[in-house]
RNA sequence: AGCCCCAUAGUGUAGUGGUUAGCACCUCAGGCUCUGAAUCUGAUGACUCCAGUUCGAAUCUGGAUGGGGCUGCCA
């Protein structure tokens, strides 16, 4: 993946600038720690959907890789079989992949190290320092004491080696029921870190696994695993998020008893930095599973959703996650990033890419009354208004149209410059129309306007200078294709949701419209700019040239919105009001 | 309650003893415009507090305050 944010320069001696992770890897490279090798690695556990906040950590450690000449690990933290599963590998290494991270050839599975595992298990065993326990969880838990007591010793804390070996090879044969007994490793019960009161190393769990099958009925703990793992891999730099800040000495202990006594070679660095939270989102796994389970989205890829996968279905575009990343920065704080920041990158990256196009979401036909009935002109348009690399398109032009409900009032509001009776606008790339008149149904609402065109400015300009205040966008009626628009909004109403109870009912409002008839050649999974309405996504699943299903990825910043928000009332209104 | 971590505009981040405390997003005002988009210009806006060290502290020290984490045979 490019770093497109702040890119390092190497050669540059100061320090300055750089995150606190990149400076501590800078000093490793520049003191020759690990030979100045930089070796990184994600480690997921396979047992649920990656969301924006593992979309950090997986861009933060490969892209240190990148930036410092390193390699760059996928590793799957497989060790609790009872909740992961292989689906969860293959969706993972998708989003992966999407991010733009690359594992080249080295993709591992904890599971892979449980023999040597095991063997540095037996090395503690040996060492005299791990012990098998056969307290019961909930007598362990009494015993750990408490945030302010410490802990007891456990009665099984002085069996001889020769004991535990015995008793360990006999664990592994299956001589011992599930929960019956556990290694745990003999540190000290009355460390102000609960985490180093004798932590569990090893649980009997008669539970296939999706890897290793029925090999195994013991399986490592976490703590146990991951250091070991990082060591056997040679990584340099183990990045996680703040909650494992507490495991640290555990994390440091187990490496360097086991370097003692010669069972492994080479120490990792563990350094945890703030994971990322987005304003208006949640990551939790628990609340996002209400939401799937409730039905309030389609699934966990649903284009709402803050996984990596509904990201990728709404259309936000891989490059503008990396550059929002990068924008985000590297510290320990707790961060709560606004939303905004995310839509104003992905903006950024669309206006560049997203070719220009016109649809109505909500038609209004007009007729011109002065076009030829049966005329059809077919108007060369810019597919990029600033790049003309991106070629033209023919769209046709006829004497009905549709144009947007929206861009014609009967009775405007003072800066209102768009379509109402008697004055002059736009229709972009095409030609001036002034609208005469208007119809309503028996209800009231208008159903159609009659307007005049100006012959004279073909392609949208006046040869006599004249200006016009307003631009819009139309479709010829005969012409255009009729599709499915689904509207996203933000998932969830508060700014700090809670899940469920914040969910916003109005996250997904689905129409059908119309768009011109370029689109019927679009490709699932491409991006356009909709003239005045926002960007949109062709479905990757679902779009096809008989069925146009587009997702709104982003609306356009609405500066209109927001000031016919403050003042919504017409000359007329506000007079009477007076 | 014990231990650990964190503290700069609304949000995020830079700053490592002397700066008009920089940048981005947001907000506001204006310019430009065939997207009320994009873009350009400008403006508002911050060093949690108290001591100490120093000629000089956002930066160093101590304390306070505020926020977060830790008592799974989860990761």
């Amino acid at each position: 993946m490019k770093t497109s944010e702040n890119p390092p320069d190497e050669t540059k001696k100061d320090d300055s600038g750089l995150d606190f992770i990149r400076k501590i890897v800078v000093d490793d490279i520049r003191t020759n720690k690990n030979e100045g090798r930089v070796h990184t690695r994600f480690p997921p556990e396979p047992n649920g959907w990656m969301h924006i906040g593992h979309a950090m950590a997986i861009y933060l450690s490969y892209s240190i890789a990148q930036e410092y000449n390193g390699l760059f690990n996928l590793r799957f933290d497989d060790t609790d079989p009872s909740k992961e599963s292989m689906d969860y590998v293959e969706a993972i290494k998708e989003d992966i992949q999407w991010l733009g991270a690359d594992w080249e050839d080295r993709l591992y599975f904890a599971s892979d190290y449980f023999e040597e595992l095991y063997d540095l298990a037996v090395a503690l065993i040996n060492a005299g320092k791990a012990y098998i326990c056969d307290l019961s969880a909930d007598e362990i838990r009494e015993q750990r004491g408490s945030l302010t007591e410490p802990g007891v010793n456990s009665p099984y804390r002085d069996r001889t080696i020769e004991e535990n070996l015995d008793l360990f090879k006999r664990i592994r044969n299956g001589e011992f029921e599930d929960g019956s007994k556990v290694l745990r490793a003999k540190i000290d019960m009355a460390s102000p870190n609960l985490l180093m009161r004798d932590p569990i190393m090893y649980r009997i769990k008669r539970v296939s696994h999706y890897r290793t099958g029925t090999d195994w009925i013991i399986y490592p703990s976490y703590d146990f695993t991951h250091g070991e793992s990082d060591a056997i891999e040679g990584i340099t730099h183990s990045l996680c998020s703040l909650e494992f800040e507490t495991h640290r000495p555990l994390y440091d202990w187990f490496v360097d008893e086991l370097l003692a006594v010669g069972a492994l070679k080479h120490k990792p660095r563990q350094i945890e930095f703030s994971r990322l939270n987005v304003t208006y989102t949640i990551t939790s796994k628990r609340k996002l599973l209400e939401l799937v389970d409730g039905n309030y989205v389609s699934g966990w890829d649903d284009p709402r959703m803050p996984t990596i996968a509904g990201m990728r279905n709404r259309g936000f575009p891989a490059s503008a996650m990396r550059t929002f990343l990068g924008r985000v920065g590297v510290t320990k704080r707790e961060k709560n990033i606004d939303y905004g920041l995310l839509e104003s990158c992905v903006r950024e990256e669309l206006d560049q890419e997203a070719n220009r196009v016109m649809a109505i979401l909500n038609p209004l036909k007009i007729v011109l009354e002065n076009y030829p009935d049966d005329q059809v002109e077919h108007l060369e348009i810019p597919n990029h208004p600033k790049d003309i690399s991106k070629g033209t398109r023919k769209v046709p032009f006829s004497r009905e149209l549709y144009i947007e409900q929206e861009d014609f009032m009967e009775d405007p509001p003072k800066k209102f410059y768009r379509l109402t009776v008697g004055r002059e606008v736009r229709l972009r790339n095409a030609y001036f129309i002034t609208c005469t008149n208007f119809v309503k149904d028996d209800s009231g609402k208008i159903i159609e306007l009659q307007c005049t065109y100006d012959p004279n400015t073909k392609g949208g300009s006046s040869p006599d200078g004249r200006k016009v205040k307003g631009t819009i966008h139309w479709l010829s009626k005969p012409h255009a294709l009729e599709a499915e628009f689904r509207l996203y909004d933000r998932l969830f109403k508060r700014e700090d949701p809670s899940g469920l109870p914040d969910y916003n009912p109005d996250s997904l409002t689905t129409t059908k419209g119309y768009v011109e008839p370029s689109l019927g050649n679009a490709k699932p999974a491409s991006h356009y700019q909709f003239e005045r309405l926002g960007y949109f996504f062709t479905d990757p699943k679902e779009f096809s040239q008989d069925n146009l299903v587009f997702n709104r990825t982003s609306t356009l910043r609405d500066t209109w919105a927001k000031i016919f928000k403050q003042h919504p009332h017409s000359k007329k209104k506000r007079q009477k009001k007076k």
